[in-house]
DNA sequence: CACCGTCAGTTCAGTGAGTGAACTGCACGA
DNA sequence: TCGTGCAGTTCACTCACTGAACTGACGGTG
């Protein structure tokens, strides 16, 4: 583990938490657990990122109690957000807030709604319409204003990850074994 | 830069705040910022961090907006949030209250309260009493009931930084030079 | 049963950044 | 002129990331 092995501040959470999420990718790939990503070789597609190294990431958040690793025995495998994983929600958001605010002038680039109302969420994460603060698997996630479309022509992962979507659903690829079963089982998550 | 120069990711702007804060070190020179360390040398013995790291730490905030950087012609720099830094207020309280949640068993390690008013502040950062959300200047940081006196002396600026203080206030240290003047000057901050 | 594709994870050489300690240069004050 | 405190640089060393190729297990197919 390259940068958070060891923060020295006994007496700081922000140094305690960044040991966990403060490495490079890490916190790429807790934001990915919440779009629903589950499988090793989706994110690493996905984030572009070594498979050595999401081998060491996923370890880590295995071992933190952020994810839970499921095998199927049939040689797949899925990472899915525990609720201590889920707890991470308030960081990332505030993360995609304060990017949107500061480096992307023509609005969010992604909208948090919440599902059952339509509710736009403000910043501390509560609904304009009921006013409650929505709990993570009612957050629908899709393109905000700010959203810049790419030319290239986006692999089906992507571009499920790119539409109006739940937190924590999974995603459903036609082409591959996990659209069989688990669809209608896993619904408001955890 | 080693680890967040380019995250791919061009429509995620939790990808492009950790272009920016991601790295190693960096939040924890926002958390000194916040806590009102301002010079150079002081950050380099509070973190621990090498002084060439810190440095480019350092260039790269101020490159961002996040910090300003005073000369006074003395020899003496300041780094000082800016807006866009104290803007990252609710990254750092959301890691610090993660980090408390799930690591800190006997409570939170720093308590954030309200300086008006004594309020504690709930996880979205509104103060208990008045209900209102507390703006960075006004929040007073104190030891909380999970924290952990240490055994070992503390350096003045440690000493400084543990006991009850407003957020952005600087710290004065008798015996150096920067007690002189800056005192009664930058109170409520920015 | 051999063949093929999918999947998770490992191995490995190359490289680039972090690490720690020592050093430079500047501005005071005695 | 000497000593001190400060910001920042230099340098050799080490270690983790990078990227690509490889392993091994499972399942389906002809």
């Amino acid at each position: 583990m390259t940068l958070p092995s060891t923060y020295p501040d006994r007496n700081c959470s922000l140094a305690r938490t960044l040991e966990v999420i403060g490495e490079r990718w890490t916190l790429l790939i807790v934001r990915d657990a919440f779009y629903g990503v589950r499988r090793f070789g989706d994110l690493a597609t996905q984030l572009g990122i070594p498979r050595a190294v999401l081998t060491n990431r996923l370890k880590l958040l295995v071992r933190e109690g952020v994810l839970t690793r499921d095998d199927d025995g049939a040689g797949t495998v899925e990472y899915l957000l525990t609720d201590k994983g889920t707890a991470l929600w308030p960081i990332v958001r505030a993360m995609m807030a304060w990017g949107d605010a500061f480096y992307s002038p023509a609005g969010a680039k992604r909208d948090l709604r919440h599902d059952r109302d339509g509710g736009l969420l403000d910043h501390d994460g509560r609904c304009e319409e009921c006013g409650a603060a929505a709990p993570v698997p009612e957050i629908r996630i899709e393109p905000g204003p700010g959203y810049q479309a790419g030319n290239s022509p986006l692999d089906p992962v992507s571009a499920m990850l790119t539409g109006p979507r739940r937190l924590l659903e999974p995603i459903a690829i036609p082409s591959t074994r996990q659209a069989d079963e688990r669809d209608g089982s896993t619904d408001a998550g955890r």
